[in-house]
DNA sequence: GGGTCCATGTAACTGGTTACATGATTCT
DNA sequence: AGAATCATGTAACCAGTTACATGGACCC
């Protein structure tokens, strides 16, 4: 059960498309960073380790004057270890860290004022966090094609992949803010 | 923001009660274990790593015949260290990683079909898991006291870190099955 | 006697973060 | 001219997993 998610990650961006490192480290930062990303220090050495694997090639551009990057292109061999470990059965992780519930879990060291802070806090970090990705989907409705009409979400929609990390994403959130607010009666 | 969590995990665990190493990996095998773990080869260095640091001591005790257990102890230095960590207020992590999303958004990688087959597993999964979880809950409400009596659960309930550890998984479980649920239609 | 659990440790490795280091391009 | 962004890399360190290694206690 020894897997490389990183690597995976990567292919799977370069799947449709050339990208540099810089490229890639930017994909991370937007929406499938909720629930995967890597630094670009930890990126420049993957990418060099999968071209060394035969399953990444790639070409250096100039951009400007005297600029180098290098883009990155999928090789056969690539897509065909990207589609292995996308058809394996993903097993549930036996934990899913959250430092914040830890404290919780030790709330008996802090006061009922203390802890309703601390609670408080984070129920208006989560709220927030709720907003940003209800207006990146709300934005993104012209994308998906509204609910209802001939533009309606289905299974060949060049946008599936990020319509269900953006639900999931604002689905994991509703659920953490409603879990707050039904347990914030017992810190007032 | 470089913050040692297994240090404040274990420091936690020892605020009520002295545990030897072995007793804090088995802690980490039961609720807890949804939200934080460690296995024993982490947890052995760090412990000795903590005596160092004065946050914690141990005395040595023999059981049954020859064979000894170093049970530990949190020192006022370790208490201190421990509220100043629990009273911080919780950053939200940019990323949660979750391998199965990411599978999800290189979806176009599959055919229905073989979506469908790694959707539907996931589903099952989960449900499984939390058919599991609301078993433990239910096996728990003595411990928590029944809703609506003189029992329910109060700030100051000994269990108080338990039942909200519990309810947060089952929550997080929901509402990923409910999320599994309502997109389930795309792939059939 | 054998199996499971109790009990503690180390070594090698992988994954991931922070910091160091450099330089070009684009926009204002 | 200066700031933000584009672009690539390495070094040192910290966190975490797997494997190696050993032995006692308890129950059947």
């Amino acid at each position: 059960m020894i897997v490389r998610v990183l690597k995976y990650a990567i292919l799977g961006l370069l799947y449709r498309q050339e990208y540099s490192g810089y490229d890639i480290t930017s994909q991370f930062k937007k929406e499938i960073g909720q629930f995967w990303s890597a630094k670009h220090s930890q990126i420049y050495p993957e990418l060099r380790k999968l071209v060394e694997e035969g399953l990444l090639h790639f070409r250096t551009q100039i951009q400007g004057e005297k600029l180098e990057k290098k883009m990155y292109t999928i090789t056969e061999a690539g897509r065909k270890e990207l589609l292995e470990w996308a058809l394996s059965p993903e097993p549930l992780p036996e934990t899913e860290k959250d430092a914040f519930m830890l404290k919780m879990y030790f709330i008996h060291t802090l006061s009922q004022e203390e802890a309703r802070i601390l609670f408080e806090n984070q129920l208006q970090q989560r709220q927030e966090k709720l907003v940003h990705l209800k207006q990146e989907y709300e934005q993104l409705i012209p994308l998906f094609g509204e609910e209802n009409t001939s533009g309606a979400m289905h299974f060949d929609h060049p946008h599936l992949g990020h319509y269900l990390v953006l639900t999931k994403a604002i689905a994991r959130e509703q659920s953490y803010v409603e879990w707050l607010k039904r347990h914030v009666h017992l810190f007032l």
